[in-house]
DNA sequence: AATCTGACGGGCA
DNA sequence: GTGCCCGCCAGAT
């Protein structure tokens, strides 16, 4: 019973800023870069926008913005309003795709989940 | 097999 | 303070 195929995802990275993801509390966001350096891959920012691209429901992706407070995946949602109209619902003040409170409602994992 | 792109970040001009 | 370029890792063509 051999995998015929090895799937693309299911790696411990991915399964890793899953669980990170899924622990940002609600109101919070984080950077890819934050979560990046988290799991040791400081450089590997752009690995965990790749992981997103098979994120399951349970990860709430519209938390992770990048360095800059910007919701660059925006555009990859189902809708392109879902990032900020949920951030905004969740009380955060989201402008123009930014986050304006974003050094406020940054959440680091290095520092919370340590 | 090789090349380019891609949800980023940091450094330098 | 803003803009541009390079570096990183993996997937897709």
């Amino acid at each position: 019973m051999a995998v015929h195929k090895k799937k693309p995802v299911e790696n411990n990275f991915f399964s890793d800023v899953y669980e990170v993801v899924k622990l940002i509390p609600k109101g919070r966001v984080t950077s890819y870069g934050a979560i990046a350096h988290y799991l040791g891959t400081k450089s590997g920012a752009r690995m965990v926008g790749w992981a997103m691209h098979g994120c399951p429901k349970d990860v709430p992706a519209h938390r992770v913005v990048n360095s800059s407070g910007l919701l660059t995946g925006k555009h990859h949602f189902k809708n392109a309003q879902t990032m900020e109209k949920r951030l905004k619902r969740e009380g955060v003040k989201v402008l123009n795709d930014k986050i304006m409170t974003f050094k406020e409602v940054f959440w680091n994992p290095s520092e919370e989940l340590a």
